[in-house]
DNA sequence: CCGTTGACGCCAT
DNA sequence: TATGGCGCCAACG
């Protein structure tokens, strides 16, 4: 198995699968667009979780805040409001960022599939 | 209906 | 190590 397959063929609740697995991250921890998206078995829709996580301010109880790129840097805190920022929000957790990047990314990371027990 | 865009990531050079 | 190209797929104009 693993045989990578389109998000299409899975579900059509792709984005909900997501706001699913964020809603789990730890405080403290974070995970990247790309340890979702294999998660969920599209790993090649990386750019899909992101765009999911665009439409997910309406959820105000989904911390997209500890979603960042593959190497801990904060591509997505341009899409945060000045009171909010992502740093803010993740140094508030415990977690030391600087220049845009979380510090410690290899301790920080949180993997879905070990967190979650697969 | 078609072309572009984008909070990514892998691979080639 | 750094840079560029391509795949992926939903949303937008």
């Amino acid at each position: 198995m693993s045989k990578p397959v389109k998000q299409s063929e899975i579900n059509s609740d792709f984005f909900d699968r997501v706001y699913q697995v964020v809603r789990l991250i730890p405080a403290g921890r974070a995970t990247s667009y790309g340890a979702i998206a294999k998660y969920l078995g599209a790993a090649r829709s990386s750019r899909l979780v992101g765009y999911a996580m665009n439409g997910a301010h309406v959820h105000s109880d989904i911390p997209a805040h500890r979603v960042v790129n593959r190497n801990g840097m904060l591509s997505g805190k341009h899409h945060f409001p000045p009171h909010l920022s992502m740093e803010l929000l993740l140094t508030q957790e415990g977690i030391v960022v600087a220049d845009d990047q979380i510090q410690n990314w290899k301790e920080v990371f949180w993997d879905p599939e070990e967190g979650l027990r697969l």
